[in-house]
DNA sequence: ATAGTATGATTGTCCGACAATTGATGGGCT
DNA sequence: AGCCCATCAATTGTCGGACAATCATACTAT
C-alpha cells in the first residue's frame, strides 16, 4: 500500500498577499469603506516588495473586494455591487455558449415568485420605484436602447421590492443577457412595444394591490411574451446569446 | 441652467490592457485552453512595462479569464468554472449581510422548478450522477462535512439533469452559503439525517419516472425541511449567513 | 475667509536584475 | 529508429530603484 501524497501548492506571493487581505475583509476585520494602507506601507508589512503587493491589489480590485472613490487615490474596503458580480457571471455565461432559451427559462422561474413576494412584502417606496420605472417606459420607448432599459429597469425594481438582497444579484447576469438579445430583435416586433407596457402596468397594479396570486399570472404571461417575440422573430432560441458588444 | 460634464474617466494602463485581452477572449479571437503570448512579448505587444502586463494579467486571472494549469509556467485562456464565479458572489453576499432566510428563500424558489425541469429533461447519464449521490450520502453521512457534501452533491446532481447550464452557476453560490449554515447546525438536529435521505430518494424515484409532479411536490417538501431544521435549533434566520471559515 | 502656493505622500509606470523552474534541444544509448 | 537524459534557453516570480503626475495638507497672501 502506497501512501500518495498531494502535490505541496505552491502559492506565489502575490496570491497569499491577496489571499490575506481577502480573509481581512471577510471577516470584517476591515471594514467597508475603510481606506487601506498604502502600497508602501503594505509592501513594509508583508515584508515583500511593492510589485507584488500590486499584483496582490490588483487581484482583489477584480474581485471588487477594494476599490478606488472616484478622483482620489487611497484605495478603500469595497462592497462588491450587483452590476460587478453580474458581469463575472455574464462573462462565464457567454463563455459556455448559454443559449436563449436557457436564459430565458431561468427568467420563468425567478420571475413569477419574484412578483409574487412583491405583491405581499412591497414598501411604499419599492412600489414607487417600479411606478417610475413603469412610466418612464411607457413614456419614452422609441429607441430600441428605450425599450432595453425600460424592460430591465422594471424587473429591477419588482427584485428590489421582494425585499430580498439575493434576488437581484442572481437577476442582474440573466437581465443583462436578456438586454443584449433583446437590443437585436425589439425593432422585429412592433406590437412587443405595447404589449410590455400593459404587462407591466397589470403587475404594477397587482402588486399595488396586494394581489399576489394576479402579480404572478401577469408575470408568466410577460416572461412568457419574450419568448413569443423571439420565436416570431424566427430566432432560434438555441442559438448562444450575443457576446458583448464593445461600447 | 448650467451645463453637466462627465468627469474624463483616465484609465490606468494595467486596466486597459486587462480589457483588451478580456475583449479578444470574450469574442472568441483568443480561444479556450488557447496559450497567452508571454509576458515579454505582450509587454512588446502593447508597448508598455512587463509590470504593466503583470498587474493586468493578475486581474484577468481573479476574473478566471486566464489560469494556469498546475506546474506549467504558461497561461492559457480559461472558461470561468462554476465554483470560481460562485466565489465571487458568495463573497457579495456575505459582505452585504445576506440572511439564512434569504437564501433559504430563493432555493425555495430554484429548486422545485429544477426537480421538475430535471424529471422532464432527465438522460441517463444525469440520472446516474443524481443515484451515486443519494446512494453516496445514504452510506456516508456520519460526521457534519459528509452531510454538508451529500446534500450539496445532491442540489448539484439535480440542477445538472436540467440540462440549463445556468442553473448550476446560480445555484452555487446559494449552495455555499447552505453548506456554511447547514454545517452549524446539523449535529443539533439528530432526525435530520435520514429525512434528507427520504426526500433525496422519493425526488430520485420521481425524476427517474419522469414525474414532474411528484418531483416537485417532494422537492418543495426538502427545501421546506431545511427551514424547519433551523427553526427547531432555535436558529433566528434572520442572522447573517456565516463568513467563510479558514480552513 | 478664500484663493493661491509650497510641500510631502502616493500612485502609475518604467528599467534592470537574478534565482528557480519549465520547455525544448540535442546527444548518447539500446 | 526510438527512447532517455543532460544541457540550455525561455519564462516566471520577486526584488531594488527610479521618476513624473497627481492628491492631501499646511501655509501664505489678499
Amino acid at each position: 500500500m502506497s501512501v500518495n501524497f498531494e502535490p505541496l501548492p505552491f502559492e506565489p506571493g502575490y496570491r497569499r498577499v491577496a489571499s490575506a487581505i481577502a480573509a481581512r475583509i471577510l471577516d470584517r476585520t476591515l471594514r467597508h469603506g475603510e481606506p487601506l494602507p498604502s502600497e508602501l506601507e503594505l509592501a513594509a508589512q508583508f515584508a515583500v516588495n511593492r510589485s507584488t503587493i500590486r499584483e496582490a491589489l490588483r487581484e482583489l480590485e477584480s474581485a471588487d473586494l477594494v476599490a478606488r472613490r472616484r478622483g482620489t487615490k487611497r484605495m478603500v474596503v469595497a462592497r462588491p455591487a450587483t452590476d460587478q458580480v453580474a458581469g463575472r457571471m455574464r462573462h462565464a455565461l457567454t463563455l459556455n455558449d448559454v443559449t436563449v432559451r436557457e436564459v430565458w427559462a431561468m427568467l420563468e422561474v425567478l420571475e413569477p415568485p419574484a412578483a409574487e413576494a412583491a405583491a405581499r412584502d412591497r414598501t411604499p417606496a419599492a412600489l414607487g420605484k417600479i411606478k417610475v420605472a413603469v412610466d418612464g417606459y411607457r413614456t419614452r420607448n422609441s429607441s430600441a436602447q428605450d425599450v432595453v432599459d425600460g424592460v430591465g429597469g422594471f424587473f429591477r425594481a419588482v427584485a428590489e421590492a421582494t425585499g430580498n438582497r439575493v434576488l437581484p444579484l442572481m437577476q442582474e447576469p440573466l437581465l443583462q443577457l436578456l438586454e443584449a438579445a433583446l437590443r437585436v430583435v425589439i425593432d422585429e416586433a412592433p406590437p412587443a412595444r405595447s404589449r410590455i407596457a400593459g404587462a407591466q402596468a397589470k403587475i404594477l397594479a397587482a402588486i399595488e394591490a396586494g394581489d399576489a396570486a394576479t402579480a404572478r399570472l401577469w408575470m408568466v404571461r410577460h416572461v412568457r411574451d419574450f419568448r413569443r417575440g423571439f420565436e416570431l422573430c424566427r430566432i432560434d432560441l438555441d442559438t448562444p446569446v450575443p457576446p458583448p458588444s464593445p461600447p
